[in-house]
DNA sequence: GATTAATATATCACTTTATGATATATTCTT
DNA sequence: AAGAATATATCATAAAGTGATATATTAATC
């Protein structure tokens, strides 16, 4: 799959997340909690992830105050990205959904 | 990202179009069309992941009486993990919609 | 105030997934 | 019968994801 910013799913969590401000043990903690423990990233994934999402400036660090946490947010161009990705995704539902429900005889 | 049977986008994209007998080449063009070309599974995946949603017993070889296309539609397997890749899918894009909804001071 | 548990970030080595390029065969068109 | 379109397939590589592990800081408990 190709062409365009297509977000896998793990990126898509994530940047879902940190709509809000998070570091990512919470973003791991969230994403854990708010699917029922149905979907876990663990740190392997979690920081591969936010420093590429930090490459390509989807999120930017937001307060490294704190000695032990990092919080990032998402940039405005990620917002961007994420809102796009939503759509493309409520497209994917509606042709899957589609396709169940007619009944093939 | 793990536990339980979680679709990738592109295993998404072709059960979506397996709802409905196909062949492989088709469910590219499919793909390509209703997406309006932003997105685009080319041979190699395609094939590759058929080959793994045979032997997932996800889809199944509905006719080969062709000698050059191969038609494959979802088993009833297929069907319900499909169904519930959707509903994952559901709660991915509310979790999405509220993060950005709520405005950030 | 030392020890343990919890929090938090990070990386390495490996596996899984995706894909560009290419090959091959069949059918359709002219 | 030559060329284009259709269709499947694989190889070698790249990209993405992850289990295991390491390390440091803070909080809790004794």
């Amino acid at each position: 799959m190709k062409q365009i910013e297509q977000l896998t799913d793990s990126v898509f969590y994530i940047m879902a997340a940190l709509t809000t401000p998070r570091h990512g043990y919470a973003v791991m903690n969230l994403i854990e909690e708010t699917t029922k423990g149905t979907v876990s990233i663990g740190p392997a994934s979690m920081y591969t992830i936010i420093k590429k999402l930090l490459q390509q400036e989807f999120i930017y660090l937001y307060d490294d105050s704190d000695s032990r946490r990092k919080t990032y947010l998402l940039t405005e161009k990620g917002r961007e990205v994420l809102t796009e990705d939503i759509e493309r995704r409520k497209v994917m539902i509606q042709l899957a959904e589609n396709g169940l429900k007619e009944e093939q005889s």
